[in-house]
RNA sequence: GCGCGCGUAGCUCAGUUGGUUAGAGCGCCACCCUGAUAAGGUGGAGGUCCCAAGUUCGAAUCUUGGCGCGCGCACCA
């Protein structure tokens, strides 16, 4: 995809570390570099020097230096009432054991402070330490005087320190109050936030505030956004799927509604089926449909309809949690009667059709049982079992029905389906032959099998065979054959019947043509008995279609119980499996037992009664003719967006190619009862589509059943009127026969064609909601996960394709207008999303608690956390592993660093007054344009370039947000997002922090300063379109930002939720895509310097002279002169005195002319490598002057003459041996390693300070406690560098009194770079604080 | 067995139409910062791109065949 946001190293998120380009050069140092090197000082960043401006901070008639000294006078004064007797200068530093039982000390004492200070709050301690923004209403807080320690903002409930010292400090400086009142204009906000916490906050917020409701209400009338809502199944509980699920529901709604657009959500569960059944039986403790009926269909009707609602609670709890905002209160629910209703209409149009029609279906039944399973069931049950496999003779016939001495071979391993034998399968094109036993006698048997499988079967048979003679599959065709079993064969003359083409054929026991026969295993000829096989009974199916009359029947001598019927005696009342062995004798007997072993394999049990195998077993069913609409269920699937794209053509595509007729009924009780009424008579059918137009049928009876029930129990949910057992109770007069009955057939429906039938059924649709429906068809968009490709993904299209599709409904009651029949419909895009996996990496199960349930993360990390792991973590079609590990360490990626600096700028814009609302009268929107009449708000153009470079990284981020979401790409969106945080946390700030922390206010009164106050507008306008842009991602945190940043000093003027605002994209008059590269340039080349620092050794702290830059080829005179004017800010970056770009780049790099193969390739074809070899090891300055000169240069080489152009090669820069340097792909950074003996003594005072701070931080100091400082060490050198920065480090280390000491010094030694050195650190003015 | 998807760093995953030095996050190691501090930052180490053959000037990328994993459909006469 395109990316405006200019060239992709350019980009925000396309800062590649320079670990990865750079390549760090061993630095050959000189001898007396070397030298130093050992013993290096390390010193605080250059412009920090004896004469820079830290120092003059420290001067008085500074406003903030004065401030702090006053501050720290009487923070001195109450630590030396508090301590009695620290550590003393000059003294040896206290032994460990009295140290530790200090430290000990402190801290406890800590606490108490802590909970003194709560008591003195007299506030409520709140169940959950929240200290949190609060959300509603937003109240102001009062706060006590300035200077008492237990009046500090510090003190929110919950105990922990919200507000670092600064505040409190400030509150100490003498220094005129403030225009305004002090009551903080944002709520304080924690540094370590409690995300669960502040979202049931948020959550109590959305609730009592109506947000969703309101979120609707501002798009009333605007264009709609049509989402569908996959009905989950509420008959179980909520998995962490799920929340995947209702994460990606919420997410695209929820930034469309922002985007302008109306996107209503009703929820809806999926009521019906089998688990609803099995889930009673359970409870019930049985299992057949004989003990559901002996226990009664009525009773079980009503448990099963109550126990759908058994999880809700569950379900509505989790729904909420994560945020997902659909509207539950009106969901629809497919057993309510108007929802059967709707699917009755769909399967009355059906059948008005002729597209309903009654057949058999070959399914995998539990004979025992008397029930046939899923085939999920199916697959829990299978074993591994040794079965019998024999091969059976099927002696051909003539015309006359005489054995004409040959055989065909068949073999299978359910001998019980040979007395069922209907047909013999070749392959046509296959070549088969006849052979005999080698050297048998001429009477010997004659088999028929597939030539390439006859060496099989002669080795099974341990004799070696004769090819008597060679034919294909084809000249088998149209033989007829004896049966095995003579079950279904009358006496006498073969059966003939006619064919539809003309002249006659055996309707049973005659060679097919089949493709399905292969020769892997077996004989090449496949006994088919259509009974026990879907492919058998698929041949049926399709030889039926070719006799005019008289054609095959399907033959089955065996009962529902799995016991064989009367028309085989031998084993007539006995279950099939155990006839085997009585079967296989017989054969033997009679001659046509070819060959027997035992065949081991998996066969499948059944799962609730594992001794009980499964057979194949036709019954009838309803079914409905897809099979017919395959090319339009294609056409309309070749208009949907899939994501990923390989649905389409992949799994789902080659799902509809192979499609079946929809074997729509079930022999079950708890699902919608199929619509179709019967006479007993003539056996003639019709479907009715609606409650009403039953009973609007003549001689209606039977309804007194439903009112019956319901008079005893008022409690009867009206909707069980349409349920089994009480419709099946209503009858009519027969249209058909005169005096008759119509009666309803037992059957309810595949509850898929529920769940498919939802785009208009959730509306009660044609019957009623007809506005709703014309509204809200089809979809624009769904998402589910990849199982539900044959599921909710088929039954939608299947089902509105049928229906909407092609010569669309031909009756609709009232004059109701179909929907247009344009595709795609049901739905336009689909995300499709990949399975879960348990921490383990295997599928989620329970049993095997391989994972966390939702609800421990969310007390744990809170929703967003799980959000933003499930959209930014990966697309969302891969496999994600869903471990507890995976979602804690996705949190400071991006949450926490979002909250640090959201933290950040609360606390500082605190400190400094800075109140958007009392500087701008009419906030509008809040967007740029509405700031711009802030008091003290200055247009960007004359801000500093770091203010126009956030903000036009915040307009390139939007803008590249809004394109990568217009096209359903979260992952890349939240990319991007998340790069966007990086860039504010890590160069906004972290730049601007001198801003922040410089003298003058931001609250636009006369001590206001410009710059800062520019700062605050940037950070506020920038954390609020953050805000914006991950509020669909990161529902929670961003409303309580945007309620803290903008609601609270705002209020009513502004949206009081973040998510009634519109979605940012981005501000073409802030975009300046030269700024933004220019800027990664600067970026990049800090990058390369610190490696190149880090490959030389030479730490950050030591002060280094000077860095160069040789920029690459690509770079342009513009961005070098840029990064030229940027000097300053490269030495602050890197800790050198000068930096400039390289004017011998000689000196330090080597060129070298690389081809640009993508433009050479195609070009120089085979003579490329030596192209290339040539160019390499040519000089590369001449034929680069060559190059600039001419434009082109020739080389000769051995497979002839290349012409290669400027535009062909690509300069490389290398860094040569011996410096300091790190290449990346645009520049060279060589930093100069030589070190002067100034340089070496700057950076060990640095190291000093360092030290003495570390010291500082383990003695708990607070950071403004003054000290007297003792440092002493045998190291003359050290002492000397310690001489001449001494004011520097008493300054840094807020030293009142330095003494520096020849000598060991009699406390814990420290390694200073190579020199020993012995630091005491005490309290300035503490008792016996002199030396 | 058939279909679909996937095998890239210790882990979880990116890698656009084949192109020069294959990337990220986490973890690890080192360093920096110590006024966001029970934080934060920077750098580094770490790869046979599952294997093999082929196409191509050039393959993580395309083709074929293996091997392994996941899912779906079948379970095979």
């Amino acid at each position: 995809m395109p990316d405006d946001a200019g060239p992709a190293d350019a980009r925000l998120g396309d800062r590649r570390p320079a670990q990865r380009r750079a390549r760090a050069r061993d630095v050959q140092l000189r001898p007396v570099a070397g030298d130093l090197r050992r013993r290096l000082g390390r010193l605080v960043r250059g412009r920090l020097g004896a004469d820079d401006e830290r120092d003059g901070l420290l001067r008085e008639g500074r406003d903030r230096p004065a401030r702090l000294r006053e501050h720290r006078r009487r923070q001195g004064r109450r630590r030396r009432q508090r301590r009695r007797g620290g550590p003393l200068p000059g003294r040896p530093p206290p032994p460990p054991p009295r140290r530790a039982g200090r430290r000990r000390h402190l801290r406890p004492r800590r606490r108490d402070d802590r909970l003194q200070r709560r008591a003195r709050s007299r506030r409520p301690l709140p169940a959950r330490a929240g200290a949190v923004p609060r959300l509603h209403p937003p109240r102001p807080r009062p706060l006590g005087p300035h200077g008492r320690r237990g009046q500090q903002p510090a003190d929110r409930p919950g105990g922990r320190r919200v507000v670092p010292h600064r505040p409190h400090r400030r509150a100490l400086i003498a220094r005129p109050r403030p225009p305004r009142p002090p009551a903080p204009m944002f709520d304080p906000v924690r540094g370590k936030p409690d995300f669960p916490a502040l979202e049931q906050e948020v959550l109590g917020f959305w609730r009592s505030g109506g947000i969703y409701r309101k979120s609707l209400e501002r798009r009333r009338g605007a264009p709609r956004f049509v989402f569908y809502e996959g009905p989950p199944t509420a008959n179980g509980l909520p998995h962490p799927g799920h929340c995947l699920t209702r994460t990606i529901k919420d997410l695209y709604p929820r930034y469309r509604t922002m985007r302008g657009q109306l996107c209503e959500r009703k929820a809806g569960w999926d009521t019906h089926g089998l688990p609803v059944e099995v889930e009673v039986c359970k409870e019930l403790g049985i299992h057949s449909k004989a003990q559901i009926e002996a226990y009664g269909v009525e009773p079980f009707i009503h448990r099963c309809q109550e126990s759908v609602w058994r999880y809700m609670k569950e379900w509505e709890t989790i729904t909420e949690r994560i945020g997902f905002w659909i509207d539950l209160s009106e969901a629809y629910v497919t057993y309510r009667r108007s929802y059967v209703e709707s699917v009755w209409w769909a399967l009355a149009d059906l059948f008005d059709r002729g597209l309903l029609y009654r057949g058999h279906k070959i399914v995998w039944w539990w004979a025992q049982g008397g029930t046939a399973l899923s085939s999920g069931e199916v697959g829990q049950g299978y074993k591994e079992v040794a079965d019998p496999s024999v091969y059976v003779a099927l002696p051909l016939v003539d015309a006359a029905g005489r054995p004409d001495g040959r055989s065909l071979v068949a073999w299978t391993t359910t001998p019980w389906t040979l007395p069922s034998n209907q047909f013999a399968a070749v392959r046509p094109e296959l070549e088969y032959v006849v052979v005999r036993e080698a050297g048998a006698p001429d009477g010997a048997p004659q088999y028929v099998v597939a030539e390439a499988l006859a060496a099989d079967l002669a080795a099974k048979l341990k004799v070696s065979f004769e090819t008597l003679q060679t034919l294909t599959g084809g000249e088998l065709v149209g033989r007829d054959y004896l049966p095995p079993f003579d079950t279904f064969r009358p006496a006498g003359s073969p059966p003939r019947a006619t064919l539809a083409a003309g002249g006659d054929a055996a309707p049973a026991w005659r060679v097919v043509a089949a493709d399905f026969v292969t020769t892997d295993s077996g004989t090449g000829v496949v006994h088919v008995a259509p009974a026990f096989g879907e492919v058998d009974y698929g041949v049926l199916m399709a030889e039926q279609p070719r006799f005019a009359a008289g054609g095959p029947a399907l033959l089955n001598c065996v009962a529902p119980d799995g016991t064989f019927t009367d028309a085989f005696p031998m084993g007539s009342g006995r279950f099939v499996k155990d006839c085997d062995r009585d079967i296989t004798r017989d054969l033997r007997a009679r001659g046509l037992l070819v060959h027997q072993e035992q065949y081991v394999h998996d066969y499948p049990f059944c799962w609730r009664a594992d001794a009980d195998p499964l057979i194949q077993y036709p019954r009838a069913s309803w079914f409905i003719r897809t099979s017919q609409f395959r090319d339009a269920m294609l056409a309309n699937n070749a208009r949907i967006d899939w994501l990923p794209e390989h649905i389409k053509d992949g799994r789902f595509g080659n799902f509809l190619e192979t499609n079946v007729d929809w074997a729509l009924s079930r022999e079950r009780y708890w699902g919608t009862p199929l619509p179709i009424w019967v006479c007993e008579e003539t056996g003639r059918a019709e479907a009715v589509p609606s409650y009403a137009a039953l009973l609007a049928k003549p001689g209606i009876a039977g309804t007194e059943v439903f009112a019956r029930a319901k008079e005893a129990d008022p409690s009867l949910a009206d909707d069980l009127a349409v349920h089994k057992p009480y419709i099946d109770a209503v009858t009519y007069a027969s249209p058909f026969a005169a005096g008759r009955r119509m009666r309803r057939v037992p059957e309810v429906i595949d509850c898929w064609f529920d769940s498919g039938a939802m785009p208009f059924a959730q509306w009660g649709w044609p019957h009623e909601g007809r506005a709703d429906f014309a509204g809200q068809f089809p979809a624009d968009f769904i998402s589910e996960a990849i199982d539900q490709t044959r599921g909710w993904f088929y039954s939608q299209l299947a089902i509105s394709t049928l229906l909407f599709g092609g010569d669309g409904p031909r009756t609709l009651p009232g004059g109701v207008a179909p929907p247009p029949a344009a595709w795609p419909h049901p739905f336009r895009t689909c995300i499709v999303l990949g399975l879960m996996l348990g921490e383990d990496g295997q599928k989620m199960s329970k049993s095997k608690r391989n994972y966390k349930e939702p609800g421990v993360i969310f007390d744990a990390y809170g929703a967003d956390a799980l959000r933003w792991f499930f959209l930014a973590g990966q697309p969302p079609w891969t496999t994600i592993r869903y471990s507890e590990r995976s979602i804690r360490e996705s949190v400071p990626e991006f949450l926490l660093r979002l909250w640090n600096v959201y933290s950040f700028f609360v606390i500082y814009a605190t400190i400094d007054g800075f109140d958007p609302a009392a500087l701008l009268d009419a906030p509008g929107g809040l967007d740029h344009a509405d700031l711009s009449g802030a008091r003290g708000w200055r247009p960007v153009a004359e801000r500093c370039e770091l203010d126009r470079w956030m903000l036009a990284e915040l307009s390139a981020t939007a803008a590249a947000v809004v394109e990568r979401m217009d096209a359903f790409d979260h992952f890349a969106a939240a990319g991007r997002i998340s790069a966007l945080v990086e860039g504010l946390s890590n160069w906004f700030v972290r730049r601007s922090r001198d801003r922040f922390w410089g003298p003058g206010r931001a609250d636009g009164g006369p001590d206001t300063s410009p710059d800062k106050l520019d700062a605050y507008w940037t950070l506020w306008e920038t954390l609020l379109g953050i805000a914006r842009l991950a509020a669909p991602f990161v529902p929670f945190v961003t409303e309580a930002m945007w309620r803290n940043l903008a609601a609270r000093p705002f209020g009513a003027a502004v949206a009081e939720s973040v998510h009634l605002t519109d979605y940012p994209t981005g501000d073409a008059a802030l975009l300046d895509a030269d700024l933004v590269r220019r800027m990664a340039l600067v970026r990049d080349v800090a990058s390369l310097g610190r490696a190149a620092r880090a490959g030389a050794k030479l730490k950050v702290r030591q002060p280094l002279s000077k860095v160069e830059v040789i920029l690459g080829g690509g770079v342009e005179p513009a961005d070098a002169a840029w990064l030229e004017a940027h000097a300053e800010l490269v030495c602050d970056e890197l800790n050198v005195k000068h930096f400039e770009i390289c004017r011998e780049p000689d000196r330090y790099i080597t060129r070298s002319l690389l081809p640009d193969l993508k433009k050479l390739g195609p070009k120089l074809g085979k003579l490329l490598p030596q192209a290339r070899q040539a160019l390499e090891k040519g000089d590369a300055v001449a034929l680069l002057s060559a190059l600039e000169r001419d434009g082109r240069v020739e080389l000769a080489l051995p497979g002839g003459t290349a012409v290669v152009e400027r535009e062909d090669v690509i300069v490389r820069t290398t860094a040569r041996e011996g410096w300091a340097a790190a290449e990346g792909p645009r520049a060279v950074v060589v930093i100069a390693a030589e070190l002067t003996p100034q340089l070496v003594a700057e950076g060990l005072a640095r190291e000093v300070i360092h030290a003495v701070q570390t010291a500082r931080k383990n003695l708990d100091l607070e950071f403004t406690d003054r000290i007297d400082l003792a440092l002493a060490s045998p190291s003359a050198e050290l002492r000397a560098a310690l001489e001449e920065h001494r004011g520097g480090i008493a300054a840094e280390t807020l030293a009142e009194r330095l003494t520096i000491l020849d000598g060991s010094g009699t406390g814990e030694t420290l390694d200073v770079d190579g020199h020993p050195l012995s630091i005491a650190v005490a309290v300035a003015g503490g008792p016996g604080s002199r030396p």
